[in-house]
Parts: structure tokens; C-alpha cells; sequence
DNA sequence: TATATTTATCGAAGCGGTTCGATAATAAGT
DNA sequence: ACTTATTATCGAACCGCTTCGATAAATATA
């Protein structure tokens, strides 16, 4: 059984619209009636219906987060941790967490997440990507929303980037401190922005030790445009490993790849690290 | 700008219940009144509200799915990609997906799922364990359930259940099949239901092929009661296999601790399948 | 003491849908 | 042709909450 507003005024002795000044925490109610309404709303488990408020308030009540479909097929947690993370605050502020694969390629009325025509949401997370045509929409519905882990500079979003250049950089540096100086780049998902950031960084490292020879740091580097995945660095740590003087360090650019890379060099009967080194990007597992 | 079901009603010179029965698929409109009101909706891009619809109908327009918290932390995606089926399957029929995460131990009144109370839900499902306390309460709510890969003896549920038993006999029997006689058993999570089906499975094929060595059998099998993952299979693997006489394959409980078992045989230095057989159990990756 | 302010409470309207009973228009039965 | 049943449409009430304007009571101001 469930009880309404009605049922705790009148259990209060008070009118309706004052028990909801006190559920909403509003000035203006006397010490002595609240205890009353509090009592009430304990006495019959009272719990304000979702929809009801939502609805007088214009609002959704829930966060909206949208992912790429291809990305629950990676066997990477990255999103899906992004996702818990999300879903845990917006519990904190009192909100539901909305979620939503997006298709690629995207059709573009006709996909549109649904949470974002019926009002269900007052706020929207992109993570990964999206396509472009879906972050015009929301920008011209003025939803608030923040992109995770990829922007595109055609569209004015607010984003969060992880800083892909200075933790690049930083892991290049640290195979170079520990002495190797052939480090080979493992790519997958090539074009996207965040992972072009990382093989920036790379370059930028290797061309700092090794200016003279460019051509070398090309042949290093392992580039695919499809998803970043352990088949594709397990090709691409194959390829670098079987050249003539291959590199003596892989720095892949995620852990998925990572995973990859290091299936390959088992399979090779190489040790890790006294054969060689490997190095992944964000920290998952 | 948003429109209502009443912008569509003036639109197409209808009243709004007309609209609405349109809009539900409900008989007896005339297939010309249908035509234009739907093409009100076209032209305004109309789409219900959901708090409204949902409130009206006294429903919550959503489904809730509840995961013990540790099985956040847990880097192996079985939960996961249960509730993304969950989540797919939901959407599918109109339903959105709430999550939430039980704390343990479990403080009854106080974790109960928000959604649980406010009525944003028509029915949960419940994934991997849960509270007894949460369970009766959701029958005593009658709130429609279903459990997924657990269940109570002492609780009335509906289940969806892995055949546990029926998956490690044959799991236990391929190894045979191959050639290996002594298994090793590992696992983490010992006390819950589906790891002990697991276990009574490979017993079962165990004492079958080699009844006359029970002591054997027993030696071969390291249970622990913690959460299983990799740690846990690596520390079983390291104990079994450092053992006199050590299994020539090694069956863990599920494919986190088989990650660690994989682990601890690379680290021993022996190879994979020449030295030793490893069999997992949910595939996962 | 009379008047102006402030405080506490209430009633009713509104949020955007659905549904039920009423009514008008059509078709069917005799 | 006249009553009866069926079909199409409408208006109003309702779902459970918030909020605004009104009102009464309590305090402050002159």
C-alpha cells in the first residue's frame, strides 16, 4: 500500500501544500508543525512519487548517458567504469542515470535516444563519441551536457579530456629512462582524436632522442583505423616483432591493445621484461 | 520548444482524448481523424512526456536492476553485460533501466534502492546476490522480480539460472577427454550457490574417473571465500601447483580467477598447454 | 492603540497525460 | 419508418505533486 501527500496532511492535521514546503525543506513552517508532518510521513513510509514531482516541476529527474554501441562489445571496462562513476554521483544528487547506445552509423531522427524527446533527462554525459549530427541536436535543444573522452572541434561542447599528450609523453620518457630506445607504437582506433593525441606525444619523445632518425620512428609505429582491440594489437606487436631489429618496447595506445600486444609476444615465446618491455594507457584492469 | 498533447489537439481540431487514444493505438477512431492527428505529431514533433504518461497510468515507466557493490570493483564484466542485455532487452519494449548498487552489509531501511520506494519502477531484476532483507521486501511489496544467477532457498523468487552443475561436468570431462586425470579446482567465492554447483560438477566427474583416491580430490581443490578473482586464482594456482604431484590442469570457478591462474603459470615459468591445461567458466573476453 | 509587516497556513490551479461517462452520428434490426 | 445497437468524439475528472495568491495570526512600528 502506498500513501500519497493527501494521506500524510491529513494524517498531519495540515493542508497538502504544507507538507510539501516541508518535504522540499522550505522556510516558513513552524518547529511544531513540521514534527508533525515528519511523524506523519515516517508513520505511513511516505515517499514522493518520482513521476508526480517531475512532472510539477518541469523536470526529468535523471541524467541521460549515451555511448557508442560499438563500445559494449570491447571487452575494455573504460566506458562502462566512466558510467558507473557517472551513474554513482548523479545517485548522490538524487538523480537516475539514463543510458543509451547510440548506433553507427547514426540515422539521424530516427535514433535520436528516446530519453531525450520525452524529457526524462536535465542533463547528458557523451562518452567516446558520438555522432555529430546528435551533439548539434542537443546544443540546439540547449540540454546541458558534458562529452567524455572526445570532442569535435565543428561543435561547442563542454568536455572532460584526459590529458592524452602529457601521460603519452610521460610513458615514452620512462621506457627511454629505463634504457630502451627502440620503442614501437601499437594503434588502433587511429583517427580518434584521443588516441592521435597519444602517438603526438610519442613522437614528440622519440624525435626529441632521436631526431635523426626519422624514418626509424615511422617504422616503429603500428597504426589501424579500426577499434582499438587485443586482436588489433596482437597484429600490429606481431608486425613491429618481426622486423628486422624490432623494437625492444611496445607502448600501445590503451589496454585493450596492451592485452593484444602481450598475447603476441607470449606467442612468440618472449619474456616480459627481460625480452621486452610493454607499456598500455588507462589504467583498466 | 516543447509541445503538449493539447498543442496536437488544437493542430488537428481534435480534443486531446482523441489524441491520446491515437497516440496508445486504441480503437474506434476514424481513419481520417488518425490521419490528422498524426500528422499534428509529425509537424509539431510531438512525443508524450514520460513523468506525465507514467503518473496517469500509475506506473513507473522503468525497470530497476540491482548489483551488489562489490561487484563494481570486480574487473570482470559478467554482471555488466548482464545488465547491458537487460538495459537492450528494456529499451526494446519502452522501458528504461535504473541501476542500483546494494551496499553490504546491507542497512535495511536506509539502502533500500530509491527507486524501490519512490514507484520509478515496474518490476527489478536482481543480479548476482542480494540482501535477504531487500528480497522479502520486494515480495512483500510485490513488486514483479526476477533473480539472476542466485537465489534463496529461503525466499519465494523467480530465477534465471546458470546450469552450473551441468556446464563444470563438462567442462571437468573435457579435460579427460584430453588426457588429464589430475585437476586441480580453483575458486574464489566459495560459499555462493553457483560456485558450489561448480565445484559439486567437477566432484561429480572427479569421483567418477577416480573414486578410489578421494583424498586426492580434495587435495587437488583450493576454495576460498573471498570474492573470487584474479588474486584468488593466482594465490590457488601458486598453492596447487607448488604442490607434490601437481595437477596437470587447472579448472577455475569462473574466468576472473582463471586470469589469475593464467597468471601464476606464467610466472612459474611453464607454458600453456604444453606444461599445463587451464579451463575457465562464464566466457567473458 | 491603530497600522503596517512579517510569518504560518491554506486552497486552488496547474503540470501533461489517460480514462470514463455522456452525447451525437451511423449502422443495424424488425 | 422507428427503435436499438454501434461507432466516433468530446469534456471533465483524475494521477500526485508544487506553487502562487489569499488569509489569518503574530510582531513590529509609529
Amino acid at each position: 500500500m502506498y500513501y500519497t501527500i493527501k494521506d500524510v496532511a491529513l494524517k498531519a492535521g495540515v493542508a497538502q501544500s504544507t507538507v510539501s514546503l516541508v518535504i522540499n525543506e522550505r522556510a516558513n513552517v513552524a518547529p511544531d508543525t513540521r514534527r508533525k508532518i515528519l511523524e506523519a510521513i515516517k508513520k505511513l513510509n511516505f515517499h514522493p512519487r518520482h513521476s508526480a514531482r517531475n512532472l510539477a516541476l518541469a523536470k526529468g529527474g535523471s541524467i541521460g548517458f549515451v555511448l557508442t554501441e560499438q563500445f559494449f562489445r570491447v571487452s575494455e571496462p573504460f566506458y562502462t567504469r566512466i558510467l558507473l562513476g557517472a551513474e554513482f554521483e548523479a545517485a548522490q544528487q538524487g538523480f537516475y542515470t539514463l543510458l543509451s547506445r547510440v548506433k553507427e552509423p547514426f540515422d539521424f531522427p530516427k535514433d535520436i535516444p528516446r530519453f531525450l524527446l520525452d524529457r526524462s533527462i536535465d542533463g547528458i554525459i557523451v562518452a567516446g563519441r558520438a555522432p555529430k549530427r546528435l551533439l548539434k541536436f542537443i546544443n540546439e535543444r540547449k540540454i546541458p551536457s558534458v562529452l567524455v573522452d572526445f570532442k569535435l572541434p565543428s561543435v561547442k561542447t563542454n568536455h572532460v579530456l584526459i590529458d592524452n599528450l602529457a601521460g603519452s609523453i610521460e610513458a615514452v620518457k620512462h621506457l627511454i629512462s629505463v634504457g630502451h630506445s627502440r620503442i614501437g607504437f601499437v594503434a588502433g582506433s587511429s583517427t580518434h582524436p584521443s588516441i592521435q593525441e597519444r602517438y603526438e606525444g610519442y613522437r614528440q619523445v622519440m624525435f626529441e632522442h632521436h631526431g635523426d632518425q626519422l624514418k626509424d620512428i615511422d617504422k616503429l609505429s603500428y597504426l589501424d583505423e579500426e577499434e582499438a582491440s587485443p586482436a588489433i594489437g596482437r597484429e600490429g606487436a606481431l608486425k613491429l616483432l618481426n622486423m628486422e631489429n624490432p623494437p625492444t618496447a611496445l607502448f600501445a595506445c590503451n589496454d585493450a591493445t596492451a592485452a593484444g600486444c602481450y598475447k603476441a609476444i607470449r606467442e612468440m615465446g618472449l619474456r616480459i621484461p627481460q625480452d621486452i618491455a610493454i607499456m598500455g594507457f588507462d589504467d583498466v584492469n
